[in-house]
DNA sequence: CTGTGATATAGAACACTGTTCGCTATACTG
DNA sequence: CAGTATAGCGAACAGTGTTCTATATCACAG
C-alpha cells in the first residue's frame, strides 16, 4: 500500500507515518498512454509555473491543466495547496548548500547561506510568501537551521543569541525576497498606476510637502538601492551586532 | 462633485487629483433611513472584522454584509481590495506616535516606534500581510519613515545607513508580526494538525535523527521565545550594529 | 483464463473570492 | 414641477480551493 498524502506529509514533520511499502505503480483510466501523476511531477510543474509566471499564477487548476488533467486528480498526491507550498519550500531548502563550519570565515559562510536562500527565492518570484506559513518542524527548513546554527556555534556565538539571530535572518531574507518579488513583478505601470521607477520616486519625494524635510533632503540615500546592496547591508548589520555583545 | 475613489487614492500618493469639492451628501434608494456608506465607515468595519476574526476573514462581501448592503456598493468608495488594504495600513500608520528626536535617547525612541508598529499589527492579526504590498510612495507610511529618519539623524547615524536600516527595520517588524499572527491564529490543533505548543516542539526536536546534533542539543535555546524577547533582541541587534560602524 | 477487488484518475459540483454591469430610487438644480 | 446626476444595490461573471462520486484500469486469486 502506497502512503497516503497525509502520511507523506507527517513524515516530513518526523511523525513517522505507519508503513511505507511499495509505490504500487498502478495506472488509472488513461492507461499507460500518459505519464503517471506523481508528487515529483506536481512539484516540478509547480516550480515551472512559478518560475515563468510567478507565485500568484500557481493555482491547483493551473498545475492540473499543465499536467493535462483535472484539479481533483492532484489531491491523491497532495493534501491541499498549503501542502504543495510546503513541498516547494522544502525542495527549495534542500537545494541549499551548507558549508563545513569554519571558525575563521563563519561570517562569510552565514552570508553565503543567506544569499543562496535569497537567490532561490528570487528565482521563483513570490514563493517566499509560502515560506512564512511553513511550520518550524519541517525537516527541510530545519536542516538549513541546523547548518547555520553549526556555523555560528563554530564562530563562538552564544547559543541563545545564535538561535535567535538565525530566526531573525531567515525572517528577513523571506521578507526581503518577497518585497523584491512584489516590486519587479509589477513592471512599472507608470500611467496612473503605482510602483514606478526610481527616477519617478525621486521626483515624488522632491514634490513632498514641507512636513517631510528629512525625506526630501535625503531622497537620494533613501532610493539608493542598486542590486542587493541593501540586503548585504542588513545581513552584515545583524551579524556585526551579534559579535559586539 | 465629490472625488472619485481613484482621485482619493491618487491624493494618498501626492498626485493631487483635481478638484475636491463638497462632499455632496446625496442619498441613495434607501433614503435617509440608513447611515450613508462612507470610506470611514468601510475602514472602521474592516478594522472591526480583522480585529475579531483576523485578516483572512476580511473580504469585500464580509464588509458589505456588516454594512447591511451588497458588495458592489463598496466600489463607489474604494477602488478595489488592494485599495482597502492600503487604507487600513495607512490609518494604522497614522496612529503611530512619533516622538521629538532626542540625541540622548534615540535608540530607545527607535525601539519605541518599532514596538508601536508591532503592537498595532498584532492587534489586527494578519494585517501586516497587506503592509508588504503598500507602495513606498504612500503618505502615511512615509510619515513614519520620516519620523524614524529624523530620530536616527539626530542620533548621528550616517544618512545612507539610516535610510537602509529603517527599511530593514520596518521589513522585519512586518515579517515578525505576520509570523506571530499566523502562529497564534491557528490555535494549536495538535491532533494530526501542526503548529503545536512549545512543549510538543521540544519533544519533536528531541526525537530528531542524529543528523541534527546542534538542534537537538540547543532545543531549549531554539524554542525559548517568551513574549517579545526575540523581537527586542533583533531590533537591538540591528541598532547596535548600526552604531558600531 | 476468468472474475474480483483495489486504486489512480477524472468530471461535476459546492462554497467561496474580487469585480463589473445595469437598474432603481432618491435628492438637488433650474 | 421637470430633469438629471448619482448613491445604492441585485445579479452575474470569471476565477479560486476542495470534495463527492463514478470510472477505467491494473494485479492478483481462483
Amino acid at each position: 500500500m502506497s502512503p497516503t498524502p497525509q502520511q507523506r506529509r507527517a513524515a516530513r514533520h518526523q511523525q513517522a507515518g505507519a508503513g511505507a511499502g511499495t509505490p504500487a505503480a498502478r495506472r488509472g483510466p488513461s492507461g499507460g498512454t500518459k505519464k503517471p501523476i506523481t508528487v515529483e511531477a506536481i512539484v516540478s510543474t509547480a516550480f515551472g509555473i512559478v518560475e515563468t509566471e510567478g507565485y500568484e499564477a500557481l493555482t491547483m487548476r493551473r498545475v492540473a491543466t499543465a499536467l493535462e488533467t483535472g484539479p481533483s486528480s492532484l489531491y491523491a498526491h497532495v493534501v491541499n495547496k498549503e501542502d504543495l507550498d510546503e513541498l516547494l519550500i522544502g525542495r527549495l531548502c534542500a537545494a541549499i548548500d551548507l558549508p563545513q563550519p569554519d571558525p575563521a570565515t563563519w561570517r562569510q559562510q552565514i552570508i553565503g547561506v543567506c544569499a543562496q536562500l535569497r537567490d532561490q527565492y528570487l528565482r521563483y518570484p513570490g514563493i517566499s510568501r509560502a515560506a512564512f506559513a511553513v511550520a518550524p518542524s519541517n525537516l527541510d527548513t530545519l536542516r538549513v537551521g541546523e547548518g547555520m546554527l553549526a556555523i555560528m556555534l563554530a564562530g563562538g556565538v552564544n547559543p541563545r543569541a545564535a538561535a535567535w539571530a538565525i530566526d531573525s535572518l531567515t525572517l528577513y531574507v523571506n521578507a526581503y525576497s518577497l518585497e523584491v518579488s512584489l516590486l519587479d513583478t509589477q513592471p512599472a505601470h507608470d500611467e496612473d498606476g503605482w510602483v514606478v521607477s526610481r527616477a519617478e520616486l525621486l521626483r515624488r519625494f522632491a514634490a513632498l510637502p514641507g512636513t517631510f524635510p528629512q525625506t526630501k533632503r535625503y531622497a537620494a540615500e533613501l532610493t539608493a538601492g542598486t542590486g542587493h546592496d541593501r540586503f548585504a547591508f542588513t545581513v552584515g548589520l545583524m551579524i556585526d551586532g551579534l559579535t559586539h555583545r
